[in-house]
DNA sequence: AGGTGCATGTAACAGGTTACATGATTAA
DNA sequence: TTAATCATGTAACCTGTTACATGCACCT
């Protein structure tokens, strides 16, 4: 009712939206630029690539939320866009509006570990491999975290909790795979207080 | 070199093909079974839909990996699958493999988190709606443990890892929050000791 | 008589990746 | 001169979701 007559001045920002319009304020902002500033930060919970951004970036032009000007350099043709009024209280609207944020996960390694009982001598072999990716993963985190401090404060936390999630991770693989290790592994594992 | 003469007898799984065969020893064989199951076990880390199963079956059929046969239940329809053998070499090849599991993360809440300079004000409602997120998440994953407790290992491996990470964040979250809500929270946090 | 659960399926759409095409600039 | 980086874009393809359609069985 209340919220009924709340002017409806912009549809919902569809997903690849929001992160090119969150993205603009950083100062990034040709699509090449996005696309490079995601592979650095986001990408480790919200990847994007080229066949999104330069499409997205036209269509929030002609609905008016950002607005682009050629800015050459040198002969090299080259857009930079910026957020219109619009564009900023859209982007203020999405992370103001309190529904549950979505989350989607698809993990290949937990996959394998779940049917891991249809070759369990492979069982170690998969939480290695599980290990090896967050060793890999942690390595990544912890290159651009030096960035990331002279950063904006919310790039400082998600990285911090993605690197905290991953030591975490790192941690649970090889208390698990200790317990595997010894004996070929009890069938049914005590509770665990890893 | 070695593995260039190794038979290969059948094309790599495609990613909903894997779920599919990988449930069908778990003695859900229909498709209706095997997305309710999907729905109480692997949706946390990997989702799967009517639109998806069906006809993934057909196609898993058509390549000799399972085999359907009619079993009404009543005047009711009702296929039930089985794997073949070729479909449980499939699926131990796939296990077996060596590659990187691959990882894929859609997190709307740390996006808000990573864009919430743009709306600092709002940072610790962000936090807060992450933490109900997980919270909810937690109590689903503790609702199936009596299940798994019961069932095959790989499947309370998972369990206990999608509560551990899930209870690490609610924590880092409510650690972070308290941060921000006296003073306001600082612009450079501490390296923090979550 | 009606609701819930079992069971199968598809069409339209939305979302996303990959590969390709093009070409200028800069540093070695 | 060559490689790397900057820069823009699209077409074809693959993947996945949502909404819909259908109907039996079982319990109250």
């Amino acid at each position: 009712m209340s919220a009924d007559d709340a002017p409806k001045s912009h549809a919902a920002l569809s997903a690849t939206a929001r992160v090119v319009l969150g993205l603009i304020p950083f100062g990034r902002r040709t699509g090449y630029d996005i696309k490079t500033f995601v592979d650095r930060t986001t990408r480790h919970f919200w990847a994007a690539s080229y066949g999104q951004i330069y499409p997205e970036l036209k269509k929030l032009e002609d609905r008016g939320l950002v607005s682009g000007r050629p800015e050459p350099s040198g002969g090299r043709a080259r857009t930079v866009y910026e957020l219109t009024r619009e564009g900023e209280s859209a982007l203020k609207g999405w992370l103001a509006s309190g529904e549950e944020p979505s989350y989607e996960l698809r993990d290949e390694g937990m996959l394998k570990l779940f049917f891991s009982d249809s070759l369990p001598e492979h069982r170690l072999a998969i939480l290695r491999a599980i290990r090896e990716r967050e060793e890999q993963s942690l390595v990544h985190l912890r290159a651009i975290e030096p960035h990331a401090s002279q950063g904006p404060t919310g790039a400082q936390l998600t990285l911090q909790m993605g690197i905290g999630l991953t030591e975490w991770t790192i941690e649970w693989c090889r208390a698990t795979e200790r317990r595997f290790s010894k004996a070929g592994g009890p069938s049914t594992p005590q509770p665990s207080k890893v």
